[in-house]
DNA sequence: TCATAATTTATATTCATTCTAATTAAAATG
DNA sequence: CATTTTAATTAGAATGAATATAAATTATGA
């Protein structure tokens, strides 16, 4: 993802192209890869390249991108802390209890031939899968 | 579930029998429904009753419970607080994304033709699914 | 270029949770 | 029952994540 499709992405969804979030989106989506982390994960990746970034800013960026429908904010496992993800279509995660890490789960690798019905009074809008796996 | 029930539920958990405990216990299991409760609430539960035990001795008590697993830790939705669940055994929630209330869905609710396999190295402990629910 | 509104940032603040260390209470022992 | 031992409770301090504040900076477009 080259300098102007950056600018192209943050101005197609209405945010102003400022370097804290040319930096930021330039990490989570240069390279297409799906990513799950923390704010404080994101302030020391660009400050290993030498990008210092306020952490304040950090979050005001990711909470902005969350927004804008660039990240989605996921909060399962891991209690205690935010995680984005740049995958914002509806799919799954393993979760490797010893490592914590998160890795993304296709939406059609489950088939169900029965599931609950919506209480009364609700619609079912959207649901999503843990699966705890461990090394062996 | 009487008093001596309590006393043994904590007896044969290894739990020594005392005054915050048995509060706890009985609030929590007493009845025999299924909660989805945070400290706070505990807390607040208890003072509302008269019996006001520390938040620190809440806290203590309550991750004394998951350790002796007769409480489950929870952490879908609400990122930022604990959520500690009287239902220990597998099964899933709906959450309603308007009240933030988790109830509990019974494990057999979902039937499945296809599953992800695990990824290499690694092998499957559980899976548990969280249906978002919306009222209309 | 200039005006305006949005963004960044250092810092303070909030909130949930854990830690500390002194006190209290439960169980075990004699 | 009295004593000892060990564990639990608690107030208050500390931690850590996230947000709020408000002053300085910057992006945008007129
Ligand atoms: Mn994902
Ligand atoms: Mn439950
Ligand atoms: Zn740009
Ligand atoms: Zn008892």
């Amino acid at each position: 993802m080259s300098d102007l499709d950056v600018h192209n992405l943050l101005a197609s969804h209405n945010l102003r192209c400022t370097r804290p979030r040319v930096k930021l989106a330039t990490l989570l989506f240069a390279d297409g890869r799906d990513r799950h982390v923390t704010a404080e994960w994101a302030a020391d990746a660009l400050a290993k390249e030498g990008d210092e970034v306020a952490l304040a800013t950090v979050y005001n960026t990711l909470n902005s991108f969350v927004e804008a429908g660039l990240l989605r904010q996921i909060s399962c496992q891991e209690a205690g802390r935010q995680v984005f993800d740049t995958n914002v279509e509806p799919h799954h995660h393993f979760y490797n209890e010893q490592t914590g890490e998160l890795t993304d789960v296709p939406q059609n690798a489950f088939r169900f031939y029965k599931m609950p019905a919506a209480p009364d009074g609700a619609e079912i809008v959207d649901w999503q899968v843990t699966v705890t796996i461990r090394p062996h």
